[in-house]
DNA sequence: CCCGAATGGATACAGTCGTATCCTAACAAG
DNA sequence: CTTGTTAGGATACGACTGTATCCATTCGGG
């Protein structure tokens, strides 16, 4: 039954047209008809596959948290093979950051999902699951390269990991908002990086 | 002529209710008709204390930077008695973390607006100034302070002072989105603070 | 063959949007 | 007293919104 591929292909490129127009013109643009010129397609057909509006936006929503997953995974396994604790820090929160076109129009899709999420509900619980994943995750690791000594015992595992996340969402802020490079911004969580870690491994 | 006056505090209240609108439900929940019924007014008014929805917009911008700032330079009054740099610093960044009822709404607008700037250049023009003001403040105190020996000289006070508002930025994002508590972010905070200056004062 | 389901084009409907226009009052200056 | 400006009520206009309906295909299983 090939039927159904052609359903979920359908979908997807209707959700990518979605997010293009989401990451270029903000949310406030998207509009069933937009939606349906951006794919080259008629309105019913963007009718035919979504049921509503609000489905539409959630399957944005959940496409672009699998790609944030998939860059990251991405990043985090390729470090991994490096095995230093400060490798993968390094990868993950150089994942999060906007680091080419493409990762950038997807964290502007993602800041105007953020935003809306904070007066829509049906959103917000969507959108939570990936941040505590991740917060979860490297909390262990951080919590486990302490206990081999990687670093200092007087560190609190879970309140730099928080820390760093937030650091990395503020950067992303304040490089999407052009206020600083990608460039700067990986340098002020490299520097982060060496007073936890200490300095790159040579 | 107190016509003058009467116009401006006209204008005021129209804004208020703006931001009551955006911080409540969302900048796309802003509409003139809104902004009248919220303001107990006819569309009429709204429409003749500003000519377009996008003076409208930009006037709530320029109050919420207004209130921000107002919040920022109280705190760090008050805070410039003590005279230590790090009470500084704490006053300014908790400045910045919805601390209260009021400032968290404040808050809510700001992030509606940063993300309606990602995508509409007019109101970026507008939004970050403050943003660079408060950065160029604090390196300032900063680098005064490490020259005073009152951090580490291998301490780099434009990075440092990047990081603690990034830091502060993305805290905001995780209290507005209830993953964090106000009292969680701060002490992220300052479990910072303490690593730049040492521990707080006894 | 044919008939019901999948697919999608064309169009309609009831709202809401920003903006514009028309028409009163009130009041200050001549 | 008149006249012009400030202030605001009532309503209209065209564009756009999400959603629904009607209709024509195409196609696989009986």
């Amino acid at each position: 039954m090939p039927r159904q591929v052609d359903h979920d292909e359908r979908r997807r490129q209707l959700t990518e047209a979605l997010l293009r127009i989401a990451s270029t013109r903000g949310l406030q643009a998207v509009s069933m008809r937009e939606i349906a010129a951006e794919a080259g397609v008629s309105l019913r057909v963007v009718q035919y596959y979504f049921t509503n509006k609000q489905a539409l936006l959630e399957s944005g929503l959940t496409e672009l948290g699998a790609r944030m997953d998939r860059r990251v995974k991405q990043r985090a396994a390729v470090a991994a093979g490096e095995l230093t604790p400060r490798g993968v820090f390094a990868a993950v929160l150089g994942a999060i950051l906007p680091f080419d076109e493409q990762s950038k129009l997807d964290s502007m899709a993602w800041t105007a999902y953020y935003t809306a999420a904070l007066t829509d509900p049906a959103l917000a619980a969507v959108g939570v699951t990936l941040p505590n994943a991740l917060e979860n995750f490297l909390t262990v690791r951080l919590t486990a390269a302490q206990q081999a000594g990687d670093i200092a015992p007087d560190r609190d595992p879970r309140i730099e990991v928080a820390g760093l996340l937030a650091l990395a969402n503020g950067l992303t802020s304040s490089v999407l908002s052009r206020q600083r490079s990608h460039e700067a911004a990986i340098k002020i969580i490299d520097y982060h990086l060496d007073r936890l870690f200490g300095p790159a491994a040579a």
